[in-house]
DNA sequence: TTGCAATATGTTTAAATAAACATATCCGAT
DNA sequence: ATCGGATATGTTTATTTAAACATATTGCAA
């Protein structure tokens, strides 16, 4: 009884969100854009990861563009014209930073685990 | 000159936030919901917790509520009337929710130190 | 029995974000 | 030359979200 209630009375999940920001704040990259970049290297056109991505293409130009202001240093080389319209490809940098923030997910994820299993354990248990 | 550079190129901050959401993602408490219990717990009034921390006390009281509703159990005993007008505390469930969402942010806290540092160290290589 | 201060809630405005629309530019291939 | 497809960007329209405004209800103490 107080059991079963428990169980429902928590179904909740625990989320989170990991970005890199300036120092005051202003969101830089997240998982969205950083998602865009990997399309971006995957396809080596900005709207092919546009369009993979369901988000506008204006949408995704700005973003890499407000991302690469806040930076300070550019992300992804474009060019544009020829047979094929243009074509965009990561920078060094551009590349260097989505493997950091992989990578950084990666070890986010595996220490969440214990952390969030320990969590539901305490606010589960007093409901009995 | 690369280095000082780089150090300027990377000049970034990485933020997170963590927060209780529905099976379908729909938000239920978050840094800013859980310092209002934390708040109503210490003074014992959702109109001081809110005074205090600079929110109105209309949109506190929905948070409140609309927490309360997705969670399907109360979190705050509200009492009105009365020479001091009314008062709140919070149950015994929104105690434990508090003290369960208080440890998990330090064992968070914790555990973030050493990834961030990992990834700082690796984008800040690269620039030399 | 009335006044007061906090709880309770509907309604409206504003501010922030995202989506949609429109157009210009570039350049290799035909 | 010119066509096409992607990059580049300004402008406008929705959508979402938060803030502001307004007002009712409650119950103890004077």
């Amino acid at each position: 009884m107080a059991g079963s209630q428990g169980d429902k009375y928590y179904d909740v999940f625990l989320r989170y969100r990991l970005w890199l920001s300036t120092k005051d704040g202003v969101g830089i990259l997240g998982e969205g854009r950083l998602a865009l970049l990997k399309e971006i290297d995957k396809t080596g056109s900005l709207k092919a990861a546009a369009d993979n991505l369901n988000v506008s293409y204006r949408k995704a130009w700005g973003n890499i563009k407000h991302a690469e202001e806040l930076l300070g240093f550019i992300l992804v080389e474009k060019h544009r014209g020829g047979k094929l319209g243009g074509k965009s490809q990561l920078t060094e940098e551009g590349k260097n930073l989505l493997s950091a923030y992989d990578e950084l997910k990666d070890d986010f994820e595996a220490s969440i685990k214990d952390i969030t299993r320990k969590f539901f354990k305490k606010i589960n248990k007093k409901s009995e």
